[in-house]
DNA sequence: CTTTCAAATGAACGTTTGTTCAGTTAATTT
DNA sequence: AAATTAACTGAACAAACGTTCATTTGAAAG
């Protein structure tokens, strides 16, 4: 039921999402309290449950968003026209959104154990269904002869640990901006499923990344 | 003290850190009780201060001994001729010996931020000693024109991230042996790093690769 | 001004938490 | 047989936990 001239705060459910993820982030799920989550809102802990049925689904909710808005995102990316075009689509994507969202991530990754079976396998059926798109483009560049590789899984598995791995250690504001973290990704991922440069073999993007 | 002919169980020390090694990484330390572990042990969870001064020193004993083994490993593993040599033994030593030890790895990777500022400092430092082992062969091998790398700390993190990542997927007795996942990732990792196969070129390695 | 009602409080509930400790147990030493 | 002592129990502690609910608040509606 929309309410159209609230008495008090109409943004407190949105607030509550983003406290829990907050502090999920930063103690992880099982230390953090729902006194807490209030407080940091500034309200008190019985408040919380007229936004939210339990912690649990706090949890949930704040992991099938993040899901969600991945996968959406991916789908609007704009789609390269070969496989190696679509490769380097998905590695700048896969980082640039990644580090615009490094709380929601964290979760995502760190907090699927707290999850209760039933909501554990709907946020894996969403996992699942991201890493099938990257498969997708690795195993048509092994039919196309442009990728070489033994095993399309392992390959997907390797790159997409590699470019999460990003968020393990970039910071804003630091050493390298992200335009420059995604090109010297893009080198290694492309490298590594065996994709010449664009000139074949070894090319002038890879003798230019050595001297710099 | 040694003792030698105790009247109750000599063990009971070991078993605690196994217990709570176990319990960990299953459901995370702040959702393990003191109790649930003393219970897996078979004990009153009162007998658990005998041999551990808190909660909070089981979970810093159990990573503290983790890097130290996987620092010593790595200082007892046979070095390579060149920077080659040395980034498969790398890369395979990483792969062997976190499979080895899965429970371990996953606490020292998710409960970091359940150790106290002091003990994460100790924790974190080890790691970077570690890091750093990795770091020097990329560097060497940047220096001796054998790799062709734009950043050698980025490629330090894109291997540990790639190779770690293994422990996320592979099963015993799953469809890959761990023998044929090492050289997976060894073809992965040196062509990322920028090196040629020993024949030069797209090496006999590649090839072979690209066909299994 | 009076009524209405969603929003929020704050106390209360039954559990569970990490940790302590006086007391019991049972094997070894004297 | 008596004394010793490490190992362990089981009860107890205050604090914190997730969740519920009767009650209060205060702005909007009549």
């Amino acid at each position: 039921m929309a309410r159209k001239t609230g008495s008090h705060s109409e943004i407190t459910g949105p607030l509550i999402q983003s406290a829990a993820l907050k502090l999920f982030a930063r103690h992880g799920f099982a230390a953090v309290s729902m006194r807490k989550i209030a407080a940091e809102v500034g309200v008190q802990a019985g408040a919380l449950y007229l936004y939210t049925k339990d912690k649990q689904s706090l949890l949930f909710d704040l992991m099938r968003a993040h899901m969600d808005e991945l996968l959406s995102a991916w789908e609007a990316e704009p789609k390269g026209q070969n496989p190696v075009e679509r490769l380097e689509a998905f590695t700048r994507f896969h980082i640039r959104f990644h580090l615009e969202r490094p709380e929601a991530v964290f979760i995502a990754y760190m907090e699927l154990r707290n999850l209760e079976p039933e909501n554990f396998a709907i946020i894996e059926g969403l996992r699942r269904r991201y890493e099938d798109g990257l498969e997708a483009i690795l195993h048509d560049g092994r039919a196309a002869g442009v990728f070489s590789l033994p095993d399309t899984k392992l390959a997907t598995m390797a790159v997409i640990a590699m470019l999460t791995g990003v968020n393990t250690w970039y910071r804003e504001g630091g050493r390298l901006s992200q335009e420059r973290v995604e090109k010297i990704y893009w080198n290694m991922v492309r490298r590594a499923v065996g994709a010449r440069g664009k000139a074949g073999g070894r090319s002038k993007t890879d003798r230019a990344a050595s001297q710099t």
